[in-house]
DNA sequence: CTGGATCCCTCACGATACTG
DNA sequence: CAGTATCGTGAGGGATCCAG
């Protein structure tokens, strides 16, 4: 394995050496979420091939972003998950997030989209300046996705599964609907319908508040 | 050209596909420093094949991240230089400069430092919270390089060349030597011998509060 | 079933030469 | 100076296979 480099001594330069490899940095996305076994990631990514998810799992732990661990007894299992210095990516990756988001077009007839790049997509359009208030709380039905948001005390927990007492469920046919419709606060999403609302309808505008790009 | 995807609706997806291929980002690099001609970018990267930068400015042109203006008369000549859109990229950027510095071991042989590069390592290391009280300015000599410092009102100005009249001069002997020593502020470099300074000592110490990793 | 390794093919990248 | 043309190599894509 010799590895690519760039022939520059530069933080950037070593940088893209260890996550600007294909792949490299939605890994990370998935990561950040959570840790996840082999399969997990497998899923997340579907059209990784399965020697460039090894390949690039041995890299990042070779460069102490992931650690890989074995479960103990009984689970026996193997799980990835981020270093604190891989978990310092965290701002970049939202922010490429939600630089990208701007100029995400129509969804192809083949993109998919995952529990995970929803969370990610919620966590990059948070504006913590605008969370303050009385805490809220969301349960947002993506087509077959599920996931829940409550914003506390100027925080924010976004993770998977539903939230029984959320305040607001915003529901829409399929994930692709919701992803445009988190960059505008689903403003615009509930306007031109196709969004169902099962709560307290005053709560959309405090979410067009809180989340955005 | 057949666009490469990784099949996601995704906005780091996204992102990715337009600034995540090989040497995207280090051309961005040297674009937000300042317009530069196509000679100068293939200068600033030294081992980047020129079809590939090519390639590159083209794709990133179609993107909107980059802009090829040509010049008025009688320069006629052409420059690229980033959009708004590709501006925003600013904090990616620093972020992942500063991120990769930190584990940037020793330089290869054949590993240099452009710079763009030290101009960005020198961004990326600024505390604007340690920036305010009265204004500083430097002048750093590092081999070839020569590049000025301007801290005022709480605001940094880096660019290349000299700065007559500037509150200290730092000077190592290679570009390699100062890299690391921006992110520690030029405490330990000093110490271990290496540096030479010119002017006010004191102005040091500002320094390394200033710009650290 | 999880957690990969192996194989083969293709295409993007890298090196170099060349042209308007 | 500002790229284009050509060509070899190796990383990525896709399918399959294998061990625990």
């Amino acid at each position: 394995m010799t590895r690519r480099t760039y022939g520059q001594h530069c933080g950037l330069a070593r940088a893209l050496e260890i996550v600007g490899e294909r792949w490299a940095l939605l890994i990370v996305r998935d990561l950040l979420v959570g840790p996840k076994r082999f399969t997990d990631l497998r899923n997340g990514l579907a059209r990784i091939p399965t020697n460039v998810l090894s390949a690039r799992l041995k890299e990042l732990e070779h460069a102490e972003v992931v650690r890989r661990r074995v479960l103990p007894r009984p689970a026996g299992s193997v799980v990835y998950e981020l270093t604190e210095y891989g978990g310092e990516l965290e701002e970049v990756v939202l922010r490429l997030s939600r630089w990208g988001s701007r100029t995400l077009g129509e969804p192809g007839p083949d993109d998919i989209v995952t529990v995970d790049s929803l969370i990610t997509a919620v966590r990059s359009a948070f504006h913590p300046e605008a969370a303050g208030g009385p805490d809220v709380s969301y349960e947002l039905r993506a087509g077959e996705i599920v996931i829940h948001v409550i914003v506390g005390g100027g925080r924010l927990d976004v993770a998977q599964g539903a939230l029984p007492g959320a305040g607001l469920v915003i529901e829409t046919d399929s994930p692709a609907q919701a992803l445009p419709a988190v960059g505008t606060g689903f403003a615009e999403a509930v306007a031109g319908g196709g969004v169902r609302l099962t709560g307290d309808p005053a709560l959309l505008r405090r979410f067009a508040e809180i989340f955005h790009h």
